[in-house]
DNA sequence: GGTATAATTGAGACACAGTCTCACTTGGAC
DNA sequence: GTCCAAGTGAGACTGTGTCTCAATTATACC
């Protein structure tokens, strides 16, 4: 990620490798306020100005990806396996799938209603496996 | 739409009608600051928390559905013709469109994945018929 | 290794969205 | 008409994200 960060002409400074360490070690999606959290832990003395500018360069480079949980917060996955998420509503976690079955989808409407489509969100969002297990467990 | 509300046994109140009528008079998503805007036109003494109430309201009884346009800011559509849309990220239009490819796909990845698929978000990001043709022709 | 400089930084002020509380009002059942 | 729980607005509050500005620093160049 670094690399990429380089060659798009960008400095390699320490609080950004400490958001990028905070982005890698996370195993869901991160809202700016864990990152600024995660980050400091490496870099103490990171702001969270620097934390917010350096979330929309990575996401300028397309290196991460903003999601939408249900509770209304703006967070952040590193773009990796996929593009898509399923999203677990209970305990947060992400679950990257590379299934894309919008593209067609795209193309049929872009001619119908002469709408560009240039970029797109599908997230599903449901209990992942272990929450699923637990639910039925204890009743809520 | 107040019918749906009253039989759900919620009071049909005159800060919710100015609410409904405020949805009902957008041609497209509206921040809940819009809300307020146009409301007021109707109930002057609206306030802010009850926009917020009531928006909350109609969404838990599936009247309405956020979406989330490229500029970060929550805003909300009526459920009418189908749950997805395409958001032209120029003028903000929304266009509904029924096709969901996205039932199958969810079937799938319970299989695989043992993910309980509750609901999903599909929106795609463009630009719609007009802005395209005023784009041609304003260079950006 | 030293220097110049433009990119990057953190602190802190700020704007704004959304939440919460609380005393007051009101719809609608009776 | 009366009653009361649901609903209300005002305003304080919290948290998120933006902006500015002086200080710092990565890096190209010598």
């Amino acid at each position: 990620m670094a690399d990429v960060l380089k060659q798009a002409g960008h400095r390699l400074t320490g609080p950004r490798l400490a958001v990028l360490e905070a982005i890698e070690s996370g195993d869901g999606p991160l809202s700016p306020g864990e990152v600024l959290e995660r980050g400091r832990q490496t870099y103490p003395e990171l702001g969270r100005a620097t934390v917010y500018r350096t979330l929309d360069l990575l996401t300028d480079l397309g290196m991460l990806r903003p999601v939408f949980l249900g509770d209304g917060g703006t967070r952040v996955v590193a773009v990796r396996d996929g593009y898509h998420h399923l999203l677990c509503l209970r305990c947060g976690a992400a679950v990257c799938f590379d299934e894309c079955v919008v593209t067609d989808l795209a193309a049929t409407l872009s001619e119908r209603l002469g709408f560009q489509v240039k970029s797109h969100l599908l997230e599903l969002f449901g209990l992942c496996a272990s929450c699923r297990t637990d639910q039925s467990e204890v009743a809520r």
